[in-house]
DNA sequence: CCCCATTGTCGCAAGGTGAGACAATAATAC
DNA sequence: GTATTATTGTCTCACCTTGCGACAATGGGG
């Protein structure tokens, strides 16, 4: 195989994506793994010369889930020295049969600048890329041990998606078009990582003005059958 | 004079800071300007390959004001490739008799990871850099045009300030180790834009916890002397 | 010595939030 | 067909915060 060259990309700078999801009752994020190393890490890539930084994440972003219209924010950018350690990434290139001159820019220090998204888990079907043997959803408190700093990096992202719950109401990209109260409810606790008072809550999601309640569902649960919600501008940041 | 070379720095990418001050009731923010050029920009700089980028910034900072302890934050980071403009580069290498080849990579693409930091304007002595012929305060209403993209990263850097105001309360880096509560009413109204009502604004800030009430002053003001304040715990972000 | 602008504080009304209570209801059990 | 049960939508109450105005205190100017 091939490695890539600095004639495509831009050296010493790449992206990483915390892309979470959601799913019974748990907060999920997509790892990857690398191909024959059992070593596992964000999903992220390099930027190309000719294409802006963040449409760089968004492509990362799509050949990764197949999605586009996702809601995906950068939030920090990681830059200290420590990040580079030459060792992983020559294991990662050794694994696929790319060799490459130690001096290789791959070789060098990366700054990488993180985004995360947030997703409708049901629509996903990830997919592995050249590098990686599989792409997976972990939750984030089964998370297998991660290269470099990207611990930190899904550490802070939570920090960031959980000041932005509260100012831009982003909760609802982690659900299909159709949702129930107690689904969002769910969303919320999951990402605050504390219970909610029902009455409170619904109280303030129907007074933020961004849903639209539906008819009812009957599905067959035993009891009264709660509304749907659907929200008004699933705009991104 | 020498260009600084790839062995030095990091290509591609750079730091910009929009440093805040407060002076006469207005915020204020320190510009450059390029010699001979007429060219007007954030200060800014490159990131040693054996720098830590947010030292890198820290590094610029007291390069240029000569202040150490201050609060520096990391907002944004800014990558289209619009930004990429070969003539501006050159006129200001050329008006300081610095002649590099047409691939040189100065001449590239950029990515800037903008910060902003809020300083004591009275402890300032700004200082021009080598390429630089001044470096001054300007009111955020009274901006030249500035280079490249800088004034979408100033307007940026403001909408950030006004969010970390109320999450963290930083108005008070703003101001001289003693204050009173006028004057840091009126750093939260420059930095918001609007009329806060006086004893509103009292009741939050001392019910914060964050403030430390000294002994009146007499300053020769013909009224009711008032108490000066001052902060616990001006720490970083 | 009186005046006046400013300051520190208090009180009240309006609005938001936590917490519990209550009736409504859809499927299941009988 | 009727009772049961879990869940849902809504209401109420207490509490806290915030906007806004009022009031007394006070330090220098005239």
């Amino acid at each position: 195989m091939q490695a890539p060259t600095t004639a495509t990309y831009l050296p010493h700078l790449a992206y990483d994506s915390v892309v979470f999801g959601f799913s019974g009752d748990q907060l999920k994020i997509l790892i990857m793994e690398y191909h024959k190393t059992n070593w596992f890490a964000l999903p992220g890539g390099f930027v190309r010369r000719d294409e802006n930084l963040n449409d760089a994440a968004r492509r990362g972003l799509r050949e990764r889930t197949g999605l586009d219209e996702v809601y995906l924010e950068q939030f920090y950018t990681f830059g200290d020295t420590a990040r580079f350690r030459p060792g992983v990434m020559e294991g990662i290139l050794a694994a696929n049969d790319i060799s490459v001159a130690s001096d290789h820019w791959l070789l060098d220090r990366f700054v990488t600048v993180a985004y995360y998204a947030l997703i409708d888990y049901n629509t996903v079907v990830p997919r592995p890329d050249a590098l990686s043997d599989s792409i997976n959803w972990y939750a984030l408190d089964e998370l297998p041990p991660l290269l470099f700093d990207h611990e930190e990096i899904v550490q802070r992202a939570l920090v960031t998606l959980r000041e932005n719950l509260g100012k831009k109401l982003v909760g609802m990209n982690l659900l299909p078009p159709l949702f129930t109260m107690k689904e969002l409810q769910r969303v919320y606790e999951a990402i605050l990582g504390e219970k909610l008072h029902r009455s409170s809550f619904q109280r303030k999601m129907l007074a933020s003005g961004l849903l639209e309640r539906r008819e009812k569902r009957l599905s067959g649960k035993a009891h009264k059958a709660p509304y749907q919600y659907r929200f008004l501008s699933k705009a991104n940041p």
